[in-house]
RNA sequence: CGGAACGUGGCGCAGCCUGGUAGCGCACUUGUCUGGGGGACAAGUGGCCGGAGGUUCAAAUCCUCUCGUUCCGACCA
């Protein structure tokens, strides 16, 4: 690629309306630009970064037997109604009507649509395991998208769906995927972690995250430091702890007038915040429920979701809370409460704790389960902190920050059972196939290699997804030998398949350096001044900054071999 | 959807409060010089100030509505 011919539109400034830095760097460097909120044009440098991505994902799921096949954007209404998730996806999925005022709606997902190509096709369990993938771009109407690739509504995503007779051999293709996976994350020069995570409105049973570390990252991992054990923290399970037994005291209701936050309630009643127990009000599908959390806890609301079944929950605001109770806030308490209680498990084995009067200006002292109030469910609420011991080994946790980039799930027969897809067994005996499904985020795996990898200066690729692994530097344009020589290296180069860049443009050497940086190229070659004074040119990596001059004759071989090794240790 | 802010040449911004000639830096064009970390000088091109309505002799500026964008929150395979 010759950059005076290409299109590779870099910044000086950085455009007002990015802020975290794979956003930023990727409008600056000429990577991406905006079409319209959280829609992108990728031009050509984007997209090679794109198709270093796509190569990788195709490579390692040719490894794993996976087939790849391409499914329509465009789907039918009907097919989400059978799963009931036409309903169920909320907002996210973008509806509309066609001319003939049918139904449709943009794929954010595909398990309809490959459910539906395997019930038609699939007849016996010799037609099975099938592992089918596309690489695809999908639309999700994201209330909220931002951070440029990392949240868009329409982004590139690695979809595979898995088939088998039961569950054993699910569970085999479930292992294939999560080490290819791990190879994918890992030839992607990314520091991630595969993590347990909550399976959301996919469904299934069971599901793991790969979430790049990054301190921009939107979820929140706990990682455990002795074990194994890493989750995503909305996800991640507390367990009961032990009973209180101590005696109960007698109830006592106190005044507490205008007293209604938890700290100024402790401070007046003289107790700490964990002797207290809040009483939040969420209304899940429609319906209020309360649920009692220590007052320093916070509940989780994935857990909540889960525990309900629901399809939405959210907190209620003041006003509805009193609509559904007739308590403001504040005042709330599980004594005579009128809906729906559930319990938080560390609430369930305290002993006489303070909440709400249910009454306003009034708060209660001595409060005990079982005694003045029933629950009815006692479940893992809230939200884990790094003060809470591992669930796997009791060790330390500490607390990351995380992007999701890949995430698997156990399926089951949920889709299948709904949808038909059925196989005629050894048995003889129509039996439901047991799915799984798996995801990559392609395009975010772009942002979040260069949220992971940049400096002040600009991108800093590995050499697996650079989308140009050299670039070249004439500072000569004028003088016939630099140019020459610039010129012949471009071309052997291309001959042994290097992806490179040749800055030919009649721009000053500053110019130069700054875009190279910019671009975040692994290598650089610059052909200037010391090549007309001693004959050398110098490769100069961008990731260490690390220089050597060489005569011209050695370039290619230096330069491929540079590469062989950043690609096997990328 | 709740909270906040912003829309002025391609980009970054000033001007608005206190109405009266639309401005700066970068980029772009031409020329001369320059040529190893975003050069200098000179001369230029380009903007009905997001849109609609209103107030006024007069609106980028004041008022109303609307559209768009961003940030925080809630949401999220």
């Amino acid at each position: 690629m010759r950059f005076s011919q290409s299109l590779i539109p870099t910044l000086k400034e950085t455009p007002a309306e990015a802020e975290v830095a794979s956003h930023r760097l990727l409008l600056r460097a000429g990577y991406i630009r905006k079409l319209t909120a959280g829609i992108y044009t990728y031009l050509p440098l984007g997209l090679a970064a794109v198709r270093k991505v796509e190569k990788i994902v195709r490579e390692e799921m040719a490894m794993a037997g996976a087939q790849e096949l391409l499914m329509p954007m465009v789907q039918p209404a009907d097919l989400w109604h059978e799963t009931g998730r036409y309903q169920k996806y909320g907002p996210e999925l973008l509806r509309f009507v066609d001319r003939h005022n049918r139904e449709s709606c943009l794929g954010p997902t595909h398990e309809e649509v490959i459910t539906d190509i395997v019930r038609r096709e699939i007849r016996s369990y010799r037609d099975l395991p099938q592992n089918l993938y596309q690489i695809q771009t999908k639309f999700r109407d994201e209330i909220r998208p931002r951070f440029g690739l990392m949240r868009g509504r329409e982004f590139i995503m690695k979809d595979g769906y898995s088939f088998d007779v039961d569950d054993e051999a699910a569970n085999k293709s479930y292992q294939q995927m999560f080490d290819a996976y791990n190879r994918i994350f890992k030839r992607c020069g990314l520091e991630y972690r595969p993590v347990e995570a909550d399976s959301g409105s996919i469904g299934g049973s069971f599901s793991h995250e790969f979430m790049v570390l990054a301190d921009t990252g939107e979820d929140t991992l706990v990682i455990c430091s002795a074990c194994d054990y890493a989750a995503n923290s909305e996800k991640a399970e507390i367990a009961a702890p032990q009973a209180d037994e101590c005696p109960m005291l007698d109830l006592e209701k106190v005044e507490t007038p205008g007293k209604r936050k938890v700290s100024v309630v402790c401070e007046f009643m003289e107790i700490a915040p964990h002797e207290l127990v809040k009483t939040m009000v969420y209304e899940a599908d429609g319906i209020p429920v309360a649920v009692l959390v220590r007052g320093d806890r916070e509940v989780q609301e994935v857990k909540l979701k889960n525990l309900l079944g629901a399809a939405d929950v959210a907190m209620l605001e003041d006003k509805a809370v009193f609509d559904a109770t007739g308590v403001p806030t504040g005042y709330l308490g599980p004594v005579g409460i009128k809906i729906k209680l559930l319990v938080d498990n560390e609430v369930a084995a305290m002993r006489n704790f303070v909440t709400g009067g249910n009454e306003k200006n009034y708060h209660l002292k001595n409060v005990n389960m079982g005694r003045d109030f029933e629950a009815e469910a006692i479940a893992d609420l809230r939200q884990i902190t790094d003060q809470d011991p591992c669930p796997a080994c009791g060790a330390k946790l500490g607390m990351k920050k995380g992007l999701e980039v890949g995430h698997i799930f156990k399926l089951g027969t949920g889709y299948s059972t709904v949808m038909n897809a059925v196989f005629q067994d050894q048995d003889g005996k129509d039996k439901p196939v047991v799915m799984g499904c798996y995801g990559v985020g392609v395009s975010r795996i772009v942002a979040a290699a260069i949220e992971q990898n940049h400096d002040e200066n600009g991108m800093i690729f590995p050499m697996s997804l650079a989308p140009m692994q050299v670039i070249i530097l004439n500072l000569g344009l004028k003088d016939a030998a630099i140019t020459e020589t610039a010129e012949a290296l471009y071309l052997e180069l291309q001959k042994y398949g290097v992806d490179v860049l040749l800055d030919d443009r009649d721009e000053r050497p500053g110019s130069k350096f700054k875009d190279a940086d910019l671009l975040g190229i692994p290598l650089r070659i610059t052909v200037g001044k010391r090549f007309t004074k001693d004959g050398v040119v110098e490769i100069r990596q961008r990731k260490d900054g690390s220089v050597e001059e060489l005569e011209p004759q050695q370039v290619t071989h230096r330069i491929l071999e540079i590469i062989r090794i950043a690609m096997n240790n990328d």
